[in-house]
Order: structure tokens, then C-alpha cells, then sequence
DNA sequence: ATCCTCCTATCGAATGACGATAGGAGCATA
DNA sequence: TATGCTCCTATCGTCATTCGATAGGAGGAT
């Protein structure tokens, strides 16, 4: 793939952002770090993506964000999805799933 | 996704021309098509998207081209593809198979 | 002649992932 | 108190790629 630079396929990350958080609240690294857990340690998602995305997403209205304390006792900005990002984790997973499919079919071709 | 103006994910157009292909020899707008057909109509190849990336994968080694005359007697440039493209598929076809199995785990996630 | 279709081509805009870099603040150590 | 490490957020410039729009030539039918 032209991914010479980018571990990540271009638009999946905002659908494992919406599927990482969940129900639940975590701040940008703590996505991070939960993105690349629920894919086996495949995506990393660097700084300079994700903070970018958090920001974009927020204003789309798929995340709410607040300042609070980490683990670690650091200022930290947490995330949990709005009532629009379900709407939209849903969208796009069914787009993935067409998406794969199509290219699964593609590979299987004579 | 953010495909908000890309009916394709980015960076999986090399990898669907390559197999496209196949051991053949198609000119530009019949690759078009080809995609098309093998993965069922999920991805239609625009002209403004399809002949750059066949010049980038001519440049890059992965094609060979030469002029000819089409089905409907049009002067066309027929591509093939290479021993190195054909190195290629394998690759990005591997690549892809990780992006998408750790994409199927993340989907799966509590 | 005129029009339609086929085929190639390129330009500018938009998108999004990345590396690099910055800076502040908690905590431990000395 | 100063040094340094880790954690956390942030932004800038670069790069690659997809797309819409647009162009033009040439075959074939009417």
C-alpha cells in the first residue's frame, strides 16, 4: 500500500477511537494506548495523529471532553462518546464491514 | 470514516489495481472497470484517482506499459504487470490481511 | 457535419497521518 | 535546589493520495 510512512489505513482512526473509548471516559495517551491494545499491538497511534483527532472528532461532536487528574496525577483532558458518536461508531462499522468485505472478495478473484 | 469524499480507503488502490490485473494486460479505463467487477461493484475507480496511480505504479517498477489499440479501436496504453509488481501484491496482500484481522479484533472488544 | 462514446491526462483542493518539536508539571534522587 | 525522568497535551510543516473538474483527440453512427 502507499502506507509508506503510516502504520494506520487513512479514516479507520477515528472508528478505533469511537470503539476504544467505549462507555467508559480516558484521556488521549490512555486512547492511545487502548487502540493499540484492542488491535494485538498493531496500530500505534502516535501523538501527532491522535491529539489531532481527539480535536477534530470533538468538534464534529462525536466526543465530549473535560480536564481532570490521570493516574499519574497529571492535567489531563478526558474523552467519552456523545449520543453522535455511537450514531457514528455505527456508521462506520458497517462501512468497514462493506468495505473488508469488498476487498476479501477482491483478493479471492482467480 | 473520513472517506467523506473517497468511496475508497486510502492506500488500498495499488493493491486492487495489482490484482486487478492479474496476469493480463488491460489499458486504464478496463482496470477501471476490472476493480469494479471484483469487488462487486463496492468500488468504482474515478479517472482522476485511476491514472495517476497507474503512472505512480508504472514509475515505481510495479507495471510495464505499452500502446495499443482497444476493444472499440481507441489508441489505449495497455498495462501488465511486473516481476516486481507481482512482489508487490504479495506484500501490500499480506499487509492488508494484518490491518484487517486487527481491525476485526478491535471490532470485536467488549 | 454533428454528436456520442471511449480513452488518456492533468490541475487544484481537501483530507489525514506523520515526524519533529515544544512546554508544563509531578516525582524521585541527590 | 537542581537535575532529570516520565506523563500529558499541543501544533506546525510535510507528504501521499483521492477526488472533482476539465481538457482534448479520435472512432463510429446518424
Amino acid at each position: 500500500m502507499g502506507r509508506n510512512q503510516t502504520n494506520l489505513v487513512q479514516g479507520t482512526l477515528d472508528l478505533l477511537i469511537l470503539k476504544a473509548i467505549g462507555d467508559g471516559e480516558f484521556h488521549g495517551l490512555g486512547i492511545g494506548r487502548r487502540v493499540e491494545q484492542i488491535t494485538r499491538g498493531t496500530f500505534k497511534v502516535r501523538p501527532g495523529s491522535l491529539f489531532p483527532a481527539l480535536h477534530r472528532m470533538e468538534e464534529a461532536g462525536w466526543l465530549a471532553s473535560f480536564w481532570g487528574d490521570s493516574e499519574n496525577h497529571r492535567r489531563a483532558r478526558y474523552y467519552r462518546r456523545t449520543r453522535e458518536g455511537e450514531r457514528q461508531l455505527g456508521v462506520e462499522t458497517e462501512q468497514w464491514t462493506t468495505i473488508s468485505r469488498a476487498i476479501a472478495s477482491a483478493l479471492k478473484a482467480n
